[in-house]
DNA sequence: GATGATCATACTTTAAAGGTATTAATCGGT
DNA sequence: ACCGATTAATACCTTTAAAGTATGATCATC
């Protein structure tokens, strides 16, 4: 049995008649009837009773059209489906995000996408930098968002985001009192770093700006993340550098002060990373929303509101 | 698209590998390539992604997947559906009965017919001898039943029952006193007659008896039906004939007696009738039901149980 | 870099759907 | 009661499309 038999069996049903179905259908009435009756055989039942001016459905023939119209509209439905799925516009996307970094931008890139693609379920996975590379090696994420992506042949890095460095301390340091903090001052202050995570991280990069600006920091802490490292900014451990969407950490006693005298490079990004090969249509889709949200997303906007 | 495509675009999902996929179907594998490149093309979605060592389902491809499982589903149901209406067992059967003859035979055989074919829904209509005809013609009903039934062109008649006929009176009449009542004692009884339908109907039976045995009878009261009979004769209006199932009519102060010396021709028939040139395999299974039960039916074993 | 596996392409064969012409059966109208 | 119109069925031919065979292109593995 063919979708094309069921065609043709739901004209001849509506229009009694299998020549005025043949008209309808754009064929000649014989091969309509070779169609019918060969549907009849292969089922096995008898459909139409034929009458010298038409035809009219058995009492299993009318069963049969309704189950054909219902086949045929099963089958519309999973071709519209399949179509949406394969446009971007219905499935699901799997994110890896990594706890404390997934401030500010990230909701605001996802919000536009769901906004856009409100038929792909958004599910979220927590994994730090090594996790979610091995989980786009694997298909259990199609993107993730981190920060300072050592470049791999299979994995592509895209910017999402810069930010500035800010400093982090409690309200009773003595840097408190200034508006705004300049980078060498930091020399004698014990910091406070973090992530102790893959490298290249953070601790990386804040130890080689101290030795661009020419000093030896005073390592008061490593700590493994930024809550942890602001609390202990906070309890008086030291400073903090942290980027500047960390502020959305509003921990009592802790207050956040711009740096000056620090090079451009001295901006942290947030990078968004996908299999290089990966053509599916929904990491397209995402890609699209993040290129519309390029200029929301950039260093200072992601205070803005 | 076809079935065919499902069918194909299966089997190389579940492989994997569209050169096994071909083995399985029994086909070599460019056609294979081919249908599934068609089925690509037409739904405008890619559903593979090609591999060195196979193929692997995108996103929309294990979504189609899924809706091409539930559409075999739901032409295997269709199909199943249709060959069981084809066979008569799934279905629905409009019976003509009439008020009061619908007594014993008729509630039986429809059990015995609904045991053997408990998916076809037996659906009964109440309607006089002149009613059914009309109700067959127009395929309102597909069956009916009838006593005294003319021979029709169209409507082929067949006997389901044969009941003798009885007495039926009032416990002070004269004739209560015996076992059994010869029939022509009645020339000195007044009679109640029913019913007053279409004819030939079972008045006319009786007169013909009553001058077959060489007597006019004293007609009391022509009445429409049974029970109207049966009352007027308990209240002592006359003594009624009527068939042995209408004794299942207990009717207080009524006694029924047999007859004797009544010709074979006496007993009265219950028949069921349909159109001639209606061949439905319901039908069919319904007479075939009624054969079956032909010995259960006849004369005498009506009253059995 | 050779080998084996896999999918894709080119070309041929085969099967099946579609078309034309005609027949058979039935109904309505004269 | 016959004739024409209508309808489905059949016979035969044409066209389309699916299946087969042979071969090429690509990539992973040893």
């Amino acid at each position: 049995m063919d979708l094309r038999h069921l065609r043709y069996f739901i004209a001849v049903a509506e229009e009694q008649n299998i020549g005025r179905a043949a008209t309808r259908l754009h064929i000649s009435q014989p091969p309509l009837t070779r169609q019918i009756q060969q549907l009849e055989e292969e089922l096995g039942v008898r459909l139409l009773n034929r009458t010298p001016r038409g035809v009219e459905l058995t009492q299993a023939g009318a069963l049969f059209l309704d189950e054909a119209r219902n086949i045929r509209a099963v089958v519309e439905q999973a071709t519209e489906r399949t179509q949406r799925a394969g446009q971007g516009k219905l499935g699901r996307l799997d994110v890896g995000i990594f706890g404390t970094a997934i401030l500010d931008a990230i909701p605001k890139l996802l919000l536009a996408f769901r906004r856009s693609y409100p038929e792909v379920k958004i599910v979220l996975h927590t994994m730090n930098k090594g996790e979610q590379i091995e989980a786009l090696r694997q298909r259990r994420i199609t993107v993730g968002f981190n920060r300072m992506l050592a470049p791999l042949p299979d994995i592509t890095t895209r910017l999402v985001a810069n930010e500035r460095l800010l400093l982090a301390m409690s309200h009773t340091s003595p840097l408190a009192a200034q508006e705004s903090v300049p980078f060498p001052a930091l020399r004698d202050h014990p910091l406070v770093l973090f992530p102790t995570g893959a490298r290249p991280n953070f601790i990386d990069k804040v130890m080689t700006l101290c030795h661009e600006a020419g000093f030896e920091p005073l390592v008061s802490q490593e700590v493994s993340d930024a809550i942890t490292g602001v609390a202990l900014a906070a309890g008086g451990f030291g400073v903090c550098l942290v980027p500047e969407s960390t502020t959305s950490l509003a921990l009592p006693g802790v207050i956040y002060k711009p740096l000056t005298g620090l090079p451009d490079h001295a901006q942290v990004d947030l990078s968004c990373i996908y299999r290089s090969d990966d053509q599916s249509p929904i990491l397209e889709a995402f890609l699209g929303t993040i290129e519309q949200m390029r200029s929301t997303l950039q260093s200072g906007a992601a205070l803005t509101e």
